[in-house]
DNA sequence: GATCTTATACGAATCTAATCGTATCTTGCT
DNA sequence: AGCAAGATACGATTAGATTCGTATAAGATC
């Protein structure tokens, strides 16, 4: 679409804030540094700072209704894990998405997961039928 | 074991030199610099500088025998891209290995790499009974 | 052995990420 | 209005990644 970013990548720090996000829900920069320091020590405007540039980017977006400013990633889960994948396998798997799969297979699955996985390849497989 | 380091991530350039080393095997500054150059412009003491760094973080082992030193990966491709996965499935995928898989092959997998992953299934399958 | 070629070593500049201290602003309360 | 609490904005610092120019060193050649 015109106009559109091309999803551009997160930084770790960024990262990590964003996977509050999409576990709380939008929220203020007081509610996820409270959420963040119970896995590490940061300070409160190195959190609010992050969360500036990533509005800056557009990696989230800022509800300012409120004097607390409201944050909301502004692309789903689903969507940045697809584009931080899409990234390893061109960087690191040649661009092989089949190779990146069973590299991640092959290495520590549980027997659960690999279950989990053909579950999913036979759906794929019965959607592929129709 | 005592002594062993914990294989560092390699950065983007580094690991794009990583890359060409798994490709061609041991070599040197300029044969580097020439392979790296047929897809990106970059000056030849850029590339000695960064393979400098890398040996520095033992990314790379360096026979000095000659002038000229030849330079060859520490680890191996498969150790670089296990640790790599590693790292995307604690930071972006909560720690599930079978999420990051099924998202990977839920977005834009050919059929061909469906089978190839079907086939990989089956044989781990089959290993699991012996 | 002087010089030409070709390597490495070194140092500096630029850029981005990450961190936080201080300044400023806003709002509700007295 | 003035003040206290709590929020954002701003600026500076530190560290790492990336880049490359220049200096230096090591061989080959005449």
């Amino acid at each position: 679409m015109a106009g559109s970013k091309p999803t551009l990548k997160p930084t770790e720090a960024e990262l990590s804030l964003l996977n509050i996000l999409w576990k709380i829900g939008p929220a203020t920069v007081k509610q996820v540094h409270l959420t963040v320091s119970e896995t590490q020590k940061i300070g409160y405007t190195t959190v609010l700072k992050i969360l500036q540039i990533m509005h800056e980017k557009t990696l989230v977006v800022r509800d300012e209704t409120n004097r607390a400013h409201v944050y909301a990633p502004a692309d789903s889960q689903v969507q940045t894990q697809t584009s931080l994948l899409k990234d390893l396998v061109t960087k690191a798997f040649g661009g092989s998405t089949s190779k990146l799969v069973m590299r991640a297979i092959g290495d520590s699955t549980t027997k659960e997961e690999i279950n989990d996985i053909r579950q999913m390849l036979d759906r794929l497989e019965q959607e592929s039928k129709q």
